[in-house]
DNA sequence: TTATATATATCGGATACCCAATATCTATAT
DNA sequence: ATATAGATATTGGGTATCCGATATATATAA
């Protein structure tokens, strides 16, 4: 039995969260975020976290899908001082306007006029 | 010029595919599609795949699916001659209005304007 | 009845995502 | 130089998603 899934509020538990963990969506999260300003690991975790409104992401998550991101081309890094700022190629801006169009399309209607 | 479908596919990888699948909304791309039509499973397949600009889905991928939605209780199904029709139950509705929310929250300022 | 076509259901396996724990690196302070 | 704190990186493993192939069910046609 899995206690009550009705709990609102700011914690949302696992939010929406028994038919879809949004799984398989960090790396379109991640191009999206670093298209509108650059930003270092942790910085993108938190504001991931504000966004999904759960804990901020693992190390074992964050850094292997900006790696991934890093070997496909679409992002570069930067130090900057003690942390390292990402940002999107062109590359990368090519494949976001194109993972963008599939979301749009795919989602299309699921948002309140 | 702007004739035509988005040429996902080829070139660059798989068009958007490169830095997502998808994987993990599957659920809620179902409850959303049956709350604004309840339809059957073969159908149901055929407007994911329109959406999404691929093949249908696998009947090894939507039906497990739609059983787990049923298993948690947001959807019911009705035979109706040869198919079986899926739709939302109330339990259902309240789940998808939760994850909705959290899409959109975790999403906002993907569209453009 | 049998045959055919379509829809539905299940099984086995491959893939990819994500996390917890651990290790490495950088800059600053002492 | 060492110590400390924070950021970054890697490893190992659990789990859900998805597909291809196969099996079952239903309705229609002959």
């Amino acid at each position: 039995m899995r206690g009550g899934m009705d709990r609102e509020g700011d914690g949302e538990g696992k939010g929406g969260g028994d038919c879809c963990d949004m799984r398989g969506m960090l790396g379109f999260l991640i191009l999206f975020l670093l298209s509108k300003k650059p930003m270092h690991g942790q910085e993108l975790a938190g504001e991931i976290a504000i966004r999904k409104g759960e804990k901020k992401l693992s190390p074992g998550t964050i850094y292997p899908a900006l790696k991934g991101l890093k070997e496909l081309g679409f992002i570069v890094e930067e130090r900057d001082g003690k942390t390292i700022v990402y940002s999107l190629t062109d590359k990368g801006e090519k494949a976001l306007k194109l993972a963008k169009r599939k979301f749009i399309k795919t989602f299309f209607g699921i948002f309140p006029e």
